[in-house]
DNA sequence: AGTGTATATACACACACGTGTATACATCCC
DNA sequence: GGGATGTATACACGTGTGTGTATATACACT
């Protein structure tokens, strides 16, 4: 994967603006009470996630209302699921209709690290 | 989410050693023929893996053989797992708040990330 | 014993990056 | 109009971090 996502949600503040984004859509000056931060600081965070595709934005008077996008979680999404035989081989000791789902999916799986 | 998941995913170079090891285990020297980087950085990388408890090792002679472990991941997917919303269940759960408000100023929209 | 391979760590360094301050611009409300 | 609020950007700065070089240790093989 060559993409920006995971450098874009190294930083806690980002992480901590998505998920504050993942209650619905807000206005930069509410997010900026979610962080402890400056809003200049919101504003420059907020850009980088528009840019990596994570948000959108709508103007609403004076505020811009920020909202997710799907693209950049389906992306890791995509990627971790390469690493899941890894922690569901695990899970199918507790039941086998997991078993038989990973089983469909996976295929030839070489090595299992628990 | 406290972890150092994302950090330590953010660089490229581990992000590769990840993806080799995803194929198995490998000894160091494997690992650095797989990266375009000195010997003494992939050690150094790998160091950070293990603490953050990406990978395990073993040794067996002069090589330490690297494997991953399922936990980081099993954190990633937990993590992810609450917003799984925005690509997967169209438009129920937390959805229906955002739904609403944008249908009810669904006025000029200016940029779309899909 | 001696040489080559495998790995880890110390050090120095350059560069990226997150942050605060200050500022510019747009919009709202009186 | 004019002040207040909301947002974005320019600049400077300090710190973190990835990398190379050099070195130390452990093991293998003859």
């Amino acid at each position: 994967m060559e993409s920006v996502v995971f450098e874009v949600l190294a930083d806690s503040t980002r992480r901590r603006i998505v998920e504050t984004l993942g209650a619905g859509e807000r206005a930069v000056h509410v997010l900026v009470e979610a962080v402890d931060i400056q809003q200049s600081g919101v504003s420059r965070h907020l850009r980088i996630l528009h840019d990596a595709g994570f948000v959108r934005v709508r103007a609403e008077g004076q505020e811009r209302l920020y909202s997710l996008c799907a693209g950049p979680f389906r992306e890791l999404d995509k990627w971790m699921r390469q690493y899941r035989g890894l922690w569901e081989a695990r899970l199918d000791r507790f039941g086998a209709e997991l078993n038989r789902r990973q089983r469909a999916r996976a295929g030839k799986r070489r090595e299992i690290h628990p």
